[in-house]
DNA sequence: CCGAAATTGTACCGAACGGTACAATGAGTC
DNA sequence: GACTCATTGTACCGTTCGGTACAATTTCGG
């Protein structure tokens, strides 16, 4: 488990907020000091890199949260489908939780896309590549499992767009319950 | 068939190209003066709106092309599978020259997303009404047609973010190859 | 209670932003 | 050639941007 100051662990989760809401270059400093209650001062001293390092350790925040509760059950669970089962709850609470889009995902979409390239690309390899394991070990052939991962990845991140779009979760709920049939889970109770 | 003097149909690509590349916040005047040779006088002739009305200029344009190209075929051809073919290629075609992110999808994840907010949803509405409407003709149920219409789509949006963070556009091939099965087309040749 | 270090507010910087004003051109028409 | 009217370049506006400097304050171990 990764160990990180409440403090800090708080700070970082509204600044994503901010940048969620926002994008990386509509979150300007203003919007992110007056959510945070801190001056630029602070967020200086906190963030001396400014706007970049703040970005950058929210994307490390975020993708550490999926290391634990998304990728680490797809690696770990010793029956790999209650790990995919796992790991499609813990999508679907992360995202109706207030925090609507993919943060990670608006940042592939957006004008800093090549600052943070490297941290995005990671992010979604792991997460197709710890899916595609755990499908193998469900007893799917590699290439088959790959496609699937890719598949199911791509429409959360899709079906995140479409729900942005339209207003409407229920797209996201939708999607996780078609990734769940593809994906060969029993249908939830 | 739409008609657009051709000139000016050219300008909104060029600042479509703007905006798909660097956003809606990125894409300043200086670029967009850059890129299509015109100074601010000339830009703010032809869109007195400035910023705002050129966004919603090039949305349209790109609404318009997906009408003709994507839409049209849906509704109107007498085979309804042969009109999801020709939309999954119109789509292939679309987003592999050159113009590697859907600019609709991206602006859904904007800040910028609340002043076009009309325009998107709308967008991404008739995709799905269209191809759910084809796919009745097919001879899918209304609600498996509406669940696969959404899925289809969202697969798409799914791929091109997937593609951007993975600067790999194969990604976008495997997801319309799927799509294909998926909607009960026979495997290309 | 003291001193060092962490934290903060405030004033300020140059640059870039979107937008405006307007005079100078351009092209076509009588 | 003169009269339009569309088109363009340029200088300029106020605002906001990310970032810096630094003094004042708070915190806290000794």
């Amino acid at each position: 488990m990764r160990r990180i100051a409440p403090d800090r662990d708080q700070l970082l989760g509204t600044v994503a907020e901010v940048f969620r809401e926002h994008g990386y270059e509509g979150a300007s400093l203003a919007l992110i000091g007056g959510a945070t209650g801190l001056g630029k001062g602070s967020l200086y001293h906190f963030f001396p890199g400014g706007k970049e390092e703040m970005a950058r350790a929210v994307i490390t925040h975020i993708d550490g949260w999926f290391a634990d509760n998304v990728f680490a059950p797809l690696r770990d669970s010793g029956d790999p489908l209650a790990g995919i089962e796992q790991m499609l709850e813990a999508t679907d609470s992360y995202f109706r939780s207030g925090r609507r889009v993919c943060l990670i995902g608006a940042f592939a979409l957006d004008d800093s896309r090549d600052l943070f390239a490297g941290q995005i690309r990671d992010y979604f390899g792991r997460w197709v590549t710890h899916l595609a394991g755990a499908l193998v070990r469900s007893g799917r052939r590699p290439d088959e499992a790959s496609e699937l991962a890719e598949e199911a990845v791509a429409a959360i991140q899709g079906a995140l767009t479409l729900a942005r779009a339209a207003s409407d979760l229920d797209v996201l709920s939708r999607a996780l319950r078609r990734s769940r049939m593809r994906l060969g889970l029993p249908a939830k109770i």
